[in-house]
RNA sequence: GCGAAAGUGGCGGAAAUGGUAGACGCGCUGGAUUUAGGAUCCAGUCCUUCGCCGGGUGGGGGUUCGAGUCCCCCCUUUCGCACCA
């Protein structure tokens, strides 16, 4: 740990340099993105949550898009780099109602400092488009989102049974409930039915699906987390009839060809058929009873039961293909919100339905033969067999090989009026509404005789009220401020209330990046023209945490604006980049109740910000995670102090070099035209590594070459000439260091307005190469050949190496394999 | 159970497309310098060996002149989904 009153250990005086460019850069808004950008790079990192200062995470995360964002400056782009606050939530209000402070000051505190901490590590964002989405002019527009969702039938209220978290009294999206608990305090989440705010995410769970396949600038894992998680399922609605009554009894499968097989069928406790059934007074107590207890029991309890139970309805049912009757049971592994809530079961060929057939001893009839080609004796199964094969026992269908079992038995339903081919998502509609008072206020007014009354355009936005109590007690705290619920109905003018919940956080960056694109436009949610200029975002960075939640909420917005007119892409964004987390040195994670925080601040203090991130960069590639040591960051100061700085001290002002054209190659000795051909492989390596956000390496590269480079043995001209280039190639990894060396090689302001560089293709290929020599695959010598050399040269000159003709000696050479430039290999015998 | 990613020295991690495995750094070992500490410099550091040779990228097979990289099987770890009919 640099002690701060020893001078001594100050390698170089980085409080004074990292101010000076910061104010510079500040002043020079050099940051700033054009509104009609020519060569468009939009980099969006995910904007912050206020609920304290940023830290480590948030620090690693921005300078990797800081660094991308410079990369990007000096290879001529205008660079969209912008940065705000996702204030509203839950994680703030609980923060602040434990401190007895209003969410508001809480977090518009929290941004403050933060802001502070984010300028203070110099991140290149364009801070003229700030934007936090707990201000009025920004939730107007989440409100106008919402209404236009309302007119198209997108948002609509739903009596549902829904997840409610006890702890935070309010309903959850199914995104925010992991293992049944909830995701914040893990609380059991319990099920209740409440009328609430869905928005019908389901609608674009087709086209959400199909866009993934295209979209190959995503990590293969998140496109697989999406597509699981929307989870299409190709299959076939069979309409059965009720015994007795003759009413529709609908099913969805993904097993058609497995229809003569059904012994009985499953209904879901919840599911509103089961209304539908008279069942027959013997049975009723029994099965009333399941339905109550089943209802009694949360998600977890539901799904652990490893014997799947159940009830006999003493009802039937009409097996459409055969005119067969099938008992009705209710099980509560049925799940009521997928499908129809009623399962067709095969006990023969599905594990589940056998489980189950054996244990209320129901008959199992095999209707698929094995791949042998046997009919299984059901009496002697012990499992299902789950496998495709030809059909049997399965009427006109006998005999329908496996391949086509599937679409033969859907056309027949077609046919017959009594189904049709179907796909089900697993995919469920997003239930937005908050019975908390931190978040943006719904725009609706509930009138008694209009019903559900959106809030005119005029009227937005509908302004969350300060309260004294917004405690959560179950409904939402803004249902006891009397000025905000009681209006006048916005279409006949009688007494109504507004709604008192309001929306999931989430709304809010659902949409957040077109924001950026016009922060302060008071009549447009974003002008057109601004999302043609920018759109798409081209390179996304944030956690890989978000994958089911914001990741497929901000795609779905996405569409939905499209299909309304107001966007022309499909897909928000192009590529997406998951960086890695930053623990401990033990790899726990950093939190304030373990109290191993290390703060951003704290390393800038003492190490600065360049250093801090350097140290950061080399550790590993930024996707991985990282346990933070100390030594990193002291380490890296002794490079940078030792190493890199005292560069420019080699660096003689008065040669003038011309960056723009070749170095005059001519005038080099044999050893200075060998640097410089280290220097231009260096120029290619370190290119190629940051394209892809691979800075531990680029670190590595000016490492290797600084062990190589002796400017004491080279000429000035190619001093000079390496060592602004070699300042180039840092400066996206450490802009201050960057720009106070080129400032003191006279190079003026700026080094991100000069042009990044580019390798001289002559000096990578040397005039001698080194040829590897192998002799059956095993390297046994090197040779110095001249790069034009031919082939027969060359494998000349390897057989006649003294330590490859060791091991040619009394064999045979039955194969010469030449690599070129680059090794070659004697296959002997 | 299903899906995805990954297994390389004491450690973090390098090896673009099959072509010199272990770059760069940490740590460690010797040495130099220093009043001392810190720091700095030089040398060494996959295993085995004085050296050559040999072995080596989780394990086992395969394709190839040549495999960390491609194919098959297995093991382990991490992450995601977990009764989806």
């Amino acid at each position: 740990m640099a002690n701060q009153g020893d001078e001594k250990k100050i390698v170089y005086d980085f409080r004074s340099i990292e101010e000076k460019w910061r104010k510079r850069w500040d002043e020079s808004r050099i940051f700033q993105a054009p509104e009609k950008p020519d060569k468009k790079f939009y980099l969006l990192v995910m904007f912050a949550y206020p609920s304290g200062d940023i830290h480590m995470g948030h620090f690693r995360n921005y300078t990797l898009g800081d660094a991308v964002a410079r990369f990007k400056m000096m290879n001529g782009y205008d660079v969209l780099h912008p940065f705000g606050w996702d204030a509203f939530g839950l994680p703030a209000e609980n923060a602040a109602i434990k401190r007895g402070l209003h969410p508001n000051e809480w977090t518009l505190k929290n941004i403050q400092v933060s802001r502070d901490t984010l300028k203070k590590v110099g991140i290149s964002f364009d801070w003229n488009r700030e934007i936090a989405s707990c201000l009025p002019d920004y939730y107007r527009w989440s409100q106008w989102i919402f209404l236009r969702m309302f007119e198209k039938g997108l948002a609509y209220r739903k009596q549902a049974k829904v997840n409610w978290c006890p702890t935070c009294n309010t309903v959850l999206a199914n995104e925010q409930v992991i293992n049944g608990l909830c995701e914040r305090d893990d609380s059991p989440v319990e099920q209740r039915e409440l009328e609430q705010w869905f928005l019908k995410i389901t609608d674009y769970a087709e086209r959400l699906n199909n866009s993934l396949d295209t979209m190959d600038g995503w990590p293969d894992s998140i496109r697989a987390i999406q597509k699981e998680w929307i989870g299409r399922s190709e299959g076939c609605e069979i309409v059965f009839k009720i015994d007795g009554s003759g009413e529709d009894l609908p099913i969805f499968t993904t097993r058609p060809d497995t229809v003569y097989g059904v012994t009985f069928m499953s209904i879901a406790p919840e599911a509103e058929i089961l209304g539908k059934l008279s069942i027959p007074d013997e049975y009723k107590a029994a099965v009333d009873e399941y339905i109550e207890k089943a209802k009694r029991k949360t998600e977890v309890e539901r799904a652990a039961g490893e014997d799947k139970d159940g009830v006999f309805t003493g009802c039937y049912a009409i097996n459409p293909f055969d005119g067969s009757k099938i008992q009705l049971w209710v099980a509560d592994y049925v799940l009521a919100g997928y499908g129809t809530g009623v399962v067709m079961a095969v006990p023969a060929h599905d594990q589940r339905d056998f489980e189950f057939a054996r244990k209320y001893d129901i008959p199992i009839k095999v209707v698929i033969k094995t791949k042998d080609g046997v009919v299984l004796n059901s009496d002697k199964m012990t499992e299902a067999y789950t496998e495709y094969g030809e059909m049997v026992n399965s009427g006109e269908f006998d005999g329908t090989p496996g391949n086509k079992a599937i679409p033969e038995t859907i056309k027949y339903t077609e046919k017959k009026g009594i189904g049709k081919a179907q796909i089900n998502y697993r995919l469920r509609d997003w239930l937005i509404s908050r019975q908390r008072y931190w978040g943006t206020p719904i725009p609706v007014i509930h009138c008694p005789k209009c019903g559900a009354v959106p809030v005119p355009d005029k009227d937005l936005p509908v302004i969350l009220p300060e309260v004294e109590n917004y405690l959560p007690k179950g409904r939402s705290p803004l249902a006891d401020v009397p000025e905000f619920i009681n209006v006048s109905c916005p279409t006949c003018g009688g007494d109504a209330k507004r709604d008192a919940d309001t929306m999931d956080t989430f709304i809010c960056s659902s949409w957040y990046f077109l924001r950026y694109l016009d922060p302060r436009n008071e009549s447009e949610v974003f002008s057109k023209d601004a999302a043609k200029a920018w759109l798409p975002i081209d390179q996304y960075i944030g956690g890989a945490e978000h994958a089911v939640g914001h990741l497929i909420y901000f795609r779905f917005f996405t569409k939905f604006l499209k299909d309304i007119g107001l966007l022309d892409v499909e897909e928000p964004a192009a590529r997406l980049y998951n960086h890695g987390m930053v623990n401990d040195e033990k790899g726990h994670k950093m939190s304030k109740t373990r109290g191993n925080v290390v703060s951003p601040i704290g390393l800038i203090e003492n190490y600065g910000g360049d250093i801090a991130r350097m140290a950061m960069f080399f550790k590993a590639p930024p996707n991985v995670p990282i346990d933070w040591t100390d030594d990193l960051v002291i380490n890296m100061a002794k490079f940078v102090g030792n190493k890199f700085f005292p560069l420019v001290n080699n660096y003689d002002s008065d040669t003038k070099v011309d960056l723009k054209y070749y170095f005059n190659k001519d005038e080099l000795t044999i050893d200075e035209f060998r640097m410089y051909v280290r220097l231009n492989q260096t120029i290619k390596q370190i290119t190629h590594d940051v394209e892809l956000f691979q800075f531990n390496t680029v670190i590595a590269a000016l490492m290797k070459f600084l062990n190589e480079f002796k400017p004491e043995q080279l000429n000035q001209n190619l001093v000079n000439y390496s060592v602004l280039k070699l300042i180039q190639l840092i400066a996206p990894v450490a802009p201050c260091l960057a720009e106070e060396m080129w400032e003191s090689c006279g190079q003026g302001y700026s080094v991100f307005q000069t042009d990044w560089p580019v390798f001289d293709p002559d000096a990578i290929v040397a005039d001698t190469i080194t040829v590897a020599v192998q002799v059956n695959g095993k390297l046994r010598g090197e040779i110095e050949v001249d790069s034009e050399a031919d082939q027969e040269t060359i494998l000349t000159e390897a057989k006649s190496n003294d330590k490859v003709k060791t091991h040619l000696e009394g064999k045979s050479i039955v194969k010469e394999i030449y690599i070129k430039g680059r090794l070659v290999n004697l296959v002997v015998k």
